[in-house]
RNA sequence: AGGCACUUAGCUCAGUGGUAGAGCACUACCUUGACACGGUAGGGGUCAGCAGUUCAACUCUGCUAGUGCCUACCA
């Protein structure tokens, strides 16, 4: 079996998923054993909005990395995938769309028109999504796939609805709220961004008084001046002694026919401004509390749009607020009634989806109280740690401490795309709740009921997702999966969305099915720019995944991705994706080399047959199989560190270990050392083949969850590939390595005399070809080589001085008691003893060896110094622990012996 | 205004109470039958600054300076 010279990734990116897919490979269902443990995930379900960004093939791969693992380990491992029908973005685009194809707004296309073409946009964006979730690899069970509006799942949400009605936890009413004049619907509190602005200013408006104080004036100040026009006091503070006079005065509310009266208030901040506030309480969220405490009735003067409205006077009405407030200024400087503006800082509240300012209204919402629901969160996470999350600094402190300042969560959106409020009015504005027509009507008695006009805020049935997904809808509640997937075992997923989505779901969940939704939250960075700015169109600093995958390669770009992903924001990197692309083609030619030379050979079963093939009887095995077993040993150690990172979610770690070991210790060294064995004649070579083979099967489990296609792609031209090689689970399926056994240490095969025995071996070969660079030696030209050796730290030597004559360029490998090489010899010395002499009659430009030497006695020394220095300080010894003081013990005297060798070696030279 | 995080080689970033690491970039050499998306050998950092705890601090504590993020109803 010959691969071709370079790897292709689209083409073996192609053909795997779908197989995969098709064999049931991603179902929890395939997975035999009656006794395996559940191990599940829920997909945060991706808007149907666009496309997917560097954040989804960030959190996808995080999640695919953790059920592959689980399910190779044996685990009954199901991912359940979805979309979220993310109520106003879709809306927003769809009005978009409407209005440019076909030049009309929602209102004139009618409510059931607008709904169909949003159901053909979800059916297009969908589409891609799950196309896109495809491509990343992702090994979700599609027969479970999830929509946020189908038929169950919208059920529930009506379930879920009516019952915190009726326990009055959902109630109606009338309060200032987050409105968007764009988007003119509500908005909750989370969906509320904010800007700085630097070019605010501050209004000072000079209010005239009457009777008694006629011709005096209170000055107010305000950012906000066409607010005036829906003023109904002005409030100062009761201890304010500059206004205490004032208290009960009237004032005439100019640009309109109003009077108003100066009350008393706490609230006001005798320190800011002018100490003299205007009341607007349809307007602004505090101005609301001051008016309920002093029964003083709103005045709206704003329409949806954010225009003026009719209460607004006739000067104004219709008037966008923005020109309102200019004709406001200009009114009260033509009266001289402006008393002063200033340059002020402001801190805007704008739509966080459409960035248009939000305007604070009164209007009548649907809200669900949050007390009960934050103390079911807060017992959970302060009686029981849950969820863990990771990391935990800071997001388990941020999210404890919101929720005990949390406030009231406004449900009703004005929208058409999203679930309809289950509520219906009878003609004398009665509300009946019910989870369908037929129920409101019949508690109402009559069927003239108008349905409520708003829909749910999506993250009302986002909060629903981890349950209403595994098929309870309110009437039923016990299902299989629920049974068994929930809790899920880990949420992945952004920052952004802790209060409005992860908080949410835990209330929810414990509300209604009494269990959490989970156990740890994964909270992964945000995937900046190369700029370090968070991508975005309008900065042009955007990556798009597909284009990775279509360039790097999935598997180039997902374990790049894991391998950044601490929980800090990443920036994006464009040479670390390369590396990775570079690491698949090490990988894709490492595997071509093993397979050139497979001849015969076949992937052994078990990873200690490695060493047992390479062990004959009547021969000093130990030195034989030292490398095997070295490279068993290390591979072991890899994956007991792969596995312990991943179990504490430390992906970066478990990337890191895969790079290095595959690529340092497989490929620098197990394939150079092993090199000469496989293309020879002998009877070992057949052996030899199997051993390497076998490594690289293992080595490509260890990789698969990070590398899924490159992985299989191999796997499947291995020689000796089976579903023997599978997880017990599994044996009845078709082979795949995605069902192999994960490799887990096996603390047996861990070998540290080989590790060492090899690292010198290393070491030796490295000062060798050291001493040849330093020296100008030619890379074709062979030398010669005197070796003075101690103990068995030598018979390795001895035993493989072919492989390492190889390796260093060596003609003659003479093993001597002594070194009697000539003086004309570059000297090295060596850990345990081991010094060797290379002679270089007529090669050897001394000056530049003598500087060699002087250079490493100067390194050697000063570490001496400070190793001493520690040595002899009283305190040190008595207070270290005593295997550390050993250690440097151990150190100090190798290295004296080194400075001492190569003292000689440099006395020798003159 | 509060809270939190970050500051390590030219760049992008790992990391640990006990001799500073990776990738890229850089220098020199190499068409060595897996790989130039490669190989070999190198150079480069008083781990932001100051003070403290400790036998020992890049690692713990405090302060300072920059940078970033989150939360908040101040007109």
């Amino acid at each position: 079996m010959e691969l071709a010279k370079a790897y292709n990734h689209l083409e073996a990116e192609r053909s795997h998923y779908q197989k995969w897919e098709e064999t049931g490979c991603f179902r929890p269902e395939l997975n035999q054993n009656p006794d395996a443990k559940p191990f599940s995930i829920v997909i945060p379900p991706p808007n149907v909005t666009g496309s997917l960004h560097m954040g989804h093939a960030l959190q996808h791969t995080l999640m695919d990395i953790l059920i592959r693992r689980k399910r190779m380990l044996g685990y009954r491992t199901l991912w359940l995938p979805g979309t979220d029908h993310a109520g106003i973005s879709v809306q927003r685009k769809v009005v978009e769309k409407i209005r440019k194809e076909l030049g009309k707004t929602p209102a004139e296309l009618g409510r059931d028109e607008f709904l169909k073409l949003c159901w053909e946009w979800k059916q297009l964006y969908g589409y891609t999504i799950i196309e896109q979730i495809r491509r990343e690899g992702a090994s979700v069970d599609w027969t479970r796939h999830r929509f946020t509006m189908d038929e169950g799942l919208s059920k529930a949400v009506r379930a879920v609805f009516c019952r915190l009605y009726e326990e009055g936890q959902i109630y109606r009413g009338k309060r200032i709220v987050n409105w968007c004049p764009q988007d003119k619907t509500v908005l909750s509190d989370l969906e509320v961004k904010e800007e700085t602005r630097s070019d605010g200013k501050l209004y000072f408006l000079k209010y005239p008084l009457t009777a008694e104080f006629e011709g005096k004036f209170l000055v107010v100040a305000t950012t906000r001046p066409e607010t005036m026009l829906g003023d109904v006091a002005v409030a100062v503070n009761p201890k304010d002694e500059r206004y205490s006079k004032l208290i009960g005065a009237t004032i005439a509310l100019p640009l309109t026919e109003r009077l108003i009266p100066v009350i008393a208030d706490e609230y006001v901040d005798r320190q800011f401004g002018t100490g003299a506030v205007k009341i607007t309480p349809a307007h602004d969220p505090n101005d609301f509390e001051v008016a309920l405490r002093h029964n003083l009735e709103p005045l709206l003067v704003m329409n949806d749009d954010g225009s003026m409205n009719e209460s607004a006077g006739k000067s104004f009405a219709g008037l966008d607020r923005f020109k309102a407030r200019e004709l406001v200024i200009e009114k009260f400087n033509e009266a001289g009634l402006l008393e002063k503006i200033e340059d002020y800082e402001l801190v805007l509240p704008i739509c966080e989806r459409c960035k248009t300012i939000v305007e604070p209204i009164l209007s009548e919402q649907w809200f669900v109280r949050m007390d009960k629901m934050r103390d079911l969160a807060l017992d959970l996470i302060k009686s029981k740690g849950l969820p863990r999350f990771s990391p935990d600094v800071p997001h388990a402190k941020v999210y404890t401490n919101w929720l005990e300042n949390l406030k009231d969560w406004t449900i009703s959106r004005q929208l058409w795309w999203g679930h309809r409020i289950p509520a219906w009015y009878d003609k004398d504005g009665n509300c009946f709740v019910a989870e369908d027509f037929e129920t409101a009507a019949k508690r109402a008695g009559t069927t003239e009921l108008k349905q409520d006009e708003d829909v749910l805020d999506t993250w009302f049935s986002s909060a629903l997702w981890p349950f209403s997904t595994m098929g309870w809808d309110g009437e039923v509640t016990e299902t299989e999966d629920l049974e068994r997937y929930l809790p899920s075992d880990v949420l992945v997923t952004g920052r952004d969305i802790i209060f409005l989505w992860v908080s949410r779901m835990v209330m929810m969940s414990l509300k209604f099915i009494n269990r959490p939704p989970f156990y740890d939250v994964i909270i992964t960075g945000t995937v900046l720019g190369s700029d370090g700015k968070p991508m975005s169109k309008s900065r042009n600093n955007g990556v798009d995944p597909i284009e990775m995958f279509d360039k790097y390669g999935v598997d180039a770009t997902r374990i790049y991705l894991a391998s950044i992903a601490t929980g800090a924001d990443i920036r994006w990197n464009p040479t670390m994706i390369e590396t990775y692309r570079n690491f698949a083609n090490k990988i894709w030619n490492a595997a071509r080399f093993c397979l050139m030379n497979s001849e015969g050979a076949g992937v052994l079963t078990g990873l200690e047959q490695v060493i047992e093939s390479n062990t004959i009887e009547n021969e000093d095995s130990k030195l034989r199989n030292v490398i095997d077993r070295w490279i068993v040993s290390r591979l072991n150690q890899a994956a007991e560190s792969i596995n312990k990172a991943l179990d504490s979610y430390q992906f970066h770690e478990a990337a890191q270990t895969l790079y290095h070991f595959f690529w340092d210790e497989f490929c620098d060294w197990y394939i150079e050392l092993v090199k000469d064995e496989l293309s020879s004649e002998g009877e070992g070579a057949l052996a030899a083949r199997s051993r390497i083979l076998t490594v690289l099967e293992r080595a490509l489990r260890l990789l698969h969850p990070f590398m899924p296609f490159i992985t299989e792609e191999i796997w499947q031209k291995l020689p000796g590939t089976s579903a023997v090689l599978h997880n017990p689970a599994y044996s009845h399926a078709e082979k795949s390595i995605m069902l192999s056994d994960f490799p887990v240490s096996d603390s047996a095969l861990i070998d540290k005399e080989a590790e060492k025995q090899v690292e010198l071996m290393i070491e030796f070969i490295r000062q060798v070809r050291n001493i040849r660079t330093e020296l100008n030696i030619k890379p074709s030209d062979r030398i010669g080589i005197q070796v003075s050796l101690k103990d068995q730290a030598g018979s390795v030597l001895i035993y493989h001085q072919d492989k390492i004559k190889k390796l260093a360029r060596i003609s003659d490998f003479d093993v001597v008691d002594r070194i009697t090489a000539p003086k004309a010899s570059a000297r090295g010395v060596i850990a345990q003893g081991a010094e060797f002499a290379v002679p270089l009659e007529g090669l050897i430009d001394f000056d530049e060896e003598r500087r060699r030497l002087i250079s490493a006695i100067e390194k050697a020394e000063k570490e001496l110094i400070k190793v001493e220095g520690q040595l002899s300080n009283p305190a040190f010894v008595a207070n270290a622990p005593e295997e550390k003081v050993n250690q440097l013990a151990i150190r100090r005297d190798e290295l004296k012996v080194k400075i001492m060798k190569t003292k000689e070696n440099l006395e020798a030279l003159s």
